[in-house]
DNA sequence: TTATTTTTTTTGAAACTCAAATTAAATAAT
DNA sequence: ATTATTTAATTTGAGTTTCAAAAAAAATAA
């Protein structure tokens, strides 16, 4: 939450070098000190002072020494890695229909997955921090875990929001606008919850587990009902001025297009949100031919023309709208994120390559294009990457100020 | 140029306040050392001991007592500002038909513009290099200044291209693609010299002699023959991976569009660029009715119908473009820079109001729009800035591992 | 056994920052 | 005039952090 602070140049010495250690050694996996050293830039002898108090810290732990893989001699190097018991995490994914819960150590091993259906619709916020503490602890009882262990949550959910602050400016999990919902999860929660765009969460766990470390700047776009997108400038999430920014969904593709969810025109959204496929398909032929997105794909196997008209068009809209975002970003990998019909569709090669037509030419690599299918339990797998991450953050500080 | 190294912890440390406190010291001109402590959260104690160095270097210079503007009793507070003499900087702006170029001192004030002509078109590499280094000496000569006394240059230009490198990937000033050109400059001049996109150059002067100092992230459109776009977050230009994101002008607004420069369909510039303009005015009524935009502007004055109509469409484009950036941006800020006819036309309260209206609407302010009708001495005074600030964090470097 | 190699730790010094004390330079009060 | 008060800037001394160099540790090679 409070990260955006300004802090003074003693305090952010105090904290970088530590974290800076910690990173790298999670986003290694196992790490010697000689090799933190050479990653890091910062000098053997510094790497073992710090190291030895995220060792006293609990925080990280030596690997037995097993894997002397080089088999040269001189003495073997010690592998370093993220303690997994330090800590136990949480993520969520507040989605329409369920609540997904993903119980993690500190390593983000996945210790439980367990969801349970929502009433759907929206919620007051009271419902929905009671459905929330529901779930935790559901979860929690059937890892037979006690939910003051926790050390920290992430919740992800759609909508705009400002994530450092908490605040909730829109979510189609709330029936109301402007909620500072953090501060009120604060309240119901011995633990700190933290908050986010689902889209975030997908980019913090690609940092966190899967290419991030090679990759500093890159986009995440998730197909889930809407179109969400993830900025990750420099290892860090972008949030935007006002922590609303990466608004991909309603990017304009066509002046004076087709309406969307949100009253205005020409969005991305309605062009490719499952809605907006199923009305065009219906609305066009004016009986209702489609009831579902599994219905349309299937007439488009079958040869329907206007399926395929319909679809095509939706492709062509996201590859212009990802065309648009690498030519202002200029990402160095974008990653596709999705597990619903149409994704499979909008992150076909057919797409891609025309997204990739669409951006200006230079001689130079055009950026690596992932596409993640991954089920549901990906949300909650990054608000637990997020949660972890913040939750370093706070323990770092508390060693940089305790221990010397 | 060599910016994106990276630095072990004690180099970087050894860095930055220093740096910190002399930037401070710039954009706020005059500021005394209890303030730059309140500014920074450097302790004041450190501030002295970092000005001493400054002060010792030359970099800044005490001001007079006299600004007691305060009048209130106490040890009068000294300000300090940024040493004019301290260095010479050249600023230059290669444009279609000219090369401008502004010499300032370290403050910035400007001791000369000059301006030649170009040939026109494009040129080799080796004939730029040697019109731009004409170009200096003309200045030089008229400010009766020894070019071997200047500190640093920096060149702003259309086109494509990664700053830190040096390389343009494609210029309208350049006849060939993927010239190495910094480093062929940094063959021909004994001073530092840097390139950079025109768009980039606005955004450093706004960052360094505007309203920067309140905004982290902004945008900066620039509306010449195209359209170009400098982002800055976190106070510092985004350049991409690459070095060559920004490319508003050809993102698309429009599938299938109208063609552009650039081969492709449907990029704004195909709509918003003068050349764009006039071929629509032109080829739609199938007589040559325009030969310059004067003319089609006066056309929509007398209220000609088609002429108001292109205008409108191409308004409403711009407004979309910068839309969608919002969107995917959120920054605090936009400044729209330019001086052409077509410039006052899409930065008209009326565009603007529909750029407002496309956003995703949530409860926060949306960002200032800042229109910036500066004339062509502008890009140069850009590109002075950059200079300036190379130049400055070079010196900073040298403070730093010289003095004690 | 001894030499060599490589990793890790220890040591001592240098640099940076800051809190607290001190000095400097003004006005207000007496 | 002189003293008190106020505010800014500097000095001092201590605490951190970092690093280069030296030393120690732990292996293999000779």
């Amino acid at each position: 939450m409070a990260r955006l602070q300004r802090l003074s140049p003693s305090d952010e010495l105090r904290e970088s070098s530590r974290l800076q250690v910690f990173e790298t050694i999670r986003a290694a996996g196992q790490i010697a000190r000689i090799d933190i050293a050479q990653a890091t830039l910062i000098s053997p002898a510094t790497v073992t002072a710090i190291t030895a108090d995220l060792l006293a810290a609990g925080m990280i732990e030596e690997v037995s020494p097993e894997a002397a893989k080089g088999a040269k001699r001189g003495r073997p190097r010690v592998a370093l890695k993220v303690r997994g018991q330090a800590h136990l995490i949480a993520g969520m994914k507040l989605s329409h229909h369920a609540i997904t819960t993903l119980i993690t150590d500190f390593e983000g091993t996945e210790l439980l997955c367990h969801e349970i259906p929502l009433p759907g619709g929206q919620s007051s916020p009271e419902d929905l921090c009671q459905q929330i503490q529901s779930a935790l602890n559901a979860s929690c009882a059937a890892a037979d875990l006690d939910p003051a262990d926790i050390s920290g949550m992430a919740i992800g959910m759609a909508g705009v929001m400002d994530a450092d602050r908490g605040f909730i400016y829109w979510s189609s999990s709330l029936n109301q606008r402007n909620v500072d919902f953090g501060a009120y999860l604060a309240q119901h929660f011995a633990m700190p919850v933290f908050i986010d765009n689902d889209a975030n969460l997908v980019a913090k766990a690609e940092l966190l587990f899967g290419h991030g470390d090679r990759h500093t700047n890159f986009i995440v776009v998730t197909v889930e009902h809407g179109v969400g997108m993830g900025i990750v400038i420099n290892s860090q999430i972008y949030r935007g001025a006002r922590g609303c920014g990466a608004e991909l969904g309603h990017t304009k593709v066509q002046l004076e297009g087709a309406l969307c969810q949100c009253g205005q025109r020409g969005c991305l959204e309605a062009y490719v949100g499952d809605y907006a496929l199923l009305r065009e398909a219906n609305v066009t032929s004016g009986v209702e031919r489609h009831r579902d997105l599994a219905s349309l794909y299937a007439a488009m196997a079958d040869g329907d023309m206007m399926a395929r008209s319909t679809l095509d068009r939706a492709g062509r809209m996201f590859a212009m709208g990802l065309a648009n975002v690498v030519n202002i970003f200029d990402p160095q990998m974008i990653v596709l994120a999705g597990a619903q019909l149409a994704f499979g569709y909008l992150s076909s090669d057919k797409v891609i390559e025309e997204m990739r037509r669409w951006v200006v030419q230079v001689d130079a690599p055009l950026p690596d294009v992932r596409v993640h299918g991954w089920g549901n339990k990906m949300w909650a797998k990054g608000a637990a990457a997020h949660a972890i991450e913040e939750v370093s953050a706070l323990r770092i500080r508390e060693v940089a100020n305790h221990a010397g």
